[in-house]
DNA sequence: GTTTATTGAATGAACATTCAATCAATTAAT
DNA sequence: ATTAATTGATTGAATGTTCATTCAATAAAC
């Protein structure tokens, strides 16, 4: 396995190193005072170095949001695959992934939240947000459905629990 | 009753538009992007204005978290006294208010839920919110105590009961 | 006529963005 | 293997933009 040297995987390493700098900049600053300087003098780099690597301050918080969907999914859809077909497994798995120390450190979990609360009005933040929480609940529903057919369960309204799971987790 | 004249209330007038039209701002636009020229038309006044009614933006801010804080608090004890002693009463009004219609505005939702965001590393916001946070807590602790007691429970946490409700309202 | 409120253009500060210069890694040439 | 050219990465000062703040001029109330 050849490696391409030091330049060949350095922009995927920049581009980490940025982000990761943006997420503790939020979370120690707010979404409001972050600033690019902040950011670059977080990762050790320089003023330019942000603009270089992702063209503009509204393009570097895009792709920080964009991380954490990616990961936060990634890591879900990990623990819904060791849970296997249980149901009950399964939903544990979604509430450990939720509140486990993977996904939900206090650095991310205040990011996650400032982005929540900027994206009114902002589409594409809203778009990223809605979603996230689609898919969320389209697997609930689903694990819901089959606990429902399981236990033999009637009358039993799937999608209000799958709400009111969604709901509590939040 | 003799009115001052036009001049008498025209401060707490202004102020109140002044805030009104924060809100509107922050809601419509986000806390990083609600500038002092945005706040000032959506008011329907000039650019310098704000500054006279408040010193700088960051007093505005938190003007505003101040007005939302009070007049929850004071929606809050209204209902609450409607209820009277009755702790079920009580629990009732107190969800009523913070979903009902007069506290929980979409434009008052998507402000508080702005500066909770925001409130991390800004202790000025941050104390106003753990202030209500602790108020409403121990109003919860206190209905539910009566609660345990009328029903003739033992062994209930209520410190645990009250904390859950705390969750399950936000 | 005096005082107070309001305007909006001017000012200055904070900040994102650019870019010429520098530095480091890679490749080509000897 | 060493040196020279080339390409890409990084810096930080300079630039331009956005925005909060000020204030002289004006309007309205008293």
């Amino acid at each position: 396995m050849k490696n391409k040297g030091i330049r060949g995987d350095i922009k995927i390493l920049r581009r980490e190193q940025l982000i990761e700098a943006t997420m503790r900049t939020i979370a120690r600053r707010g979404f409001a005072r972050t600033t690019m300087a902040h950011v670059a003098k977080t990762a050790g780099l320089s003023q330019g170095i942000v603009n270089f690597y992702f063209k503009t301050k509204e393009a570097l918080l895009y792709e920080t949001l964009v991380h954490l969907a990616q990961e936060y999914e990634f890591i879900m859809r990990q623990a819904l695959d060791r849970a296997g077909q249980d149901p009950v497994a399964a939903l544990d798995a979604m509430i450990d992934t939720d509140v486990g120390p993977a996904a939900c450190t206090p650095t991310k979990a205040a990011v996650w939240l400032a982005f929540w609360a900027e994206s009114r009005g902002r589409p594409k933040y809203r778009q990223l947000c809605r979603k996230l929480g689609g898919e969320y609940f389209l697997i609930v529903q689903q694990i819901c459905t089959r606990l429902v057919e399981r236990g033999g369960y009637h009358n039993i309204d799937v999608e209000t629990i799958s709400r009111s799971f969604n709901s509590m987790v939040n």
